[in-house]
DNA sequence: CTAACGTACAACCAAATGGTTGTAGATGAG
DNA sequence: CTCATCTACAACCATTTGGTTGTACGTTAG
């Protein structure tokens, strides 16, 4: 989850990911899109596939860069989720949530 | 954009958010709550203060951290709107998309 | 008033980020 | 084969991050 979302709060990493949903791209060909050099491009790529949003799939000399859309849709519930916790629902939840996300061994200090 | 992810990209603030939406905290209840020191968690807070998550109110020597339901709001629908972008309606708001986010001046190397 | 509490903030530190350049290995074109 | 291209990766650097401790200040309790 952190992963993910700071994979997300970078302006060019969105990007990336966004044009990589509609035909994928080289790594160079996506390099020479953003005012940076393509190794710095590289590593946002690396970036957004160690949080799974993208894959990539050799091809001759290139390296396609896909954006995986089962990743964003996941990526969207789990922030639904996270919404969803945070508004109206919480109420018996807690317990659970505390299972997962807030697995604080100091949880009754809460109040 | 990125400020907002970044700032939910951290388990200790997420929590903090999730728990400042049932009843505010003073940031010395907070820290008590968590592993770390007192100034650490004042700079979670900070963060979280700055991309509109949370704000404070001061109530005599406390310090009231209470989480802005708008915020939340604001920053899932922000999210949704990504991932409306992400998804299926790109079709034409690929321009309105260019002003907003992906405002690169080469843009022409799309395709 | 004095002591204790809650907060703010500065200084410092280690590690991670986001960028660079440079070098080297595969692969395709001619 | 040779050369240009695409990629990978290491080394380096400046800045930010996430944490620490220490100090100072305002406020409330006794």
């Amino acid at each position: 989850m952190d992963q993910l979302l700071h994979a997300l709060a970078d302006t060019t990493r969105r990007d990336i990911v966004r044009r990589c949903l509609t035909g994928e791209a080289s790594v160079s060909r996506l390099a020479a899109a953003y005012p940076m050099s393509f190794a710095a491009v590289q590593k946002h790529v690396a970036v957004l596939e160690r949080a799974g949003l993208v894959t990539k799939q050799r091809s001759g000399r290139e390296q396609l860069v896909r954006t995986d859309r089962d990743a964003v849709r996941r990526a969207r519930e789990a922030l639904d989720q996270l919404e969803a916790t945070w508004r109206g629902r919480v109420d018996r939840m807690s317990e659970l949530l505390t299972e997962t996300e807030g697995n604080r061994e100091d949880e009754r200090d809460e109040r």
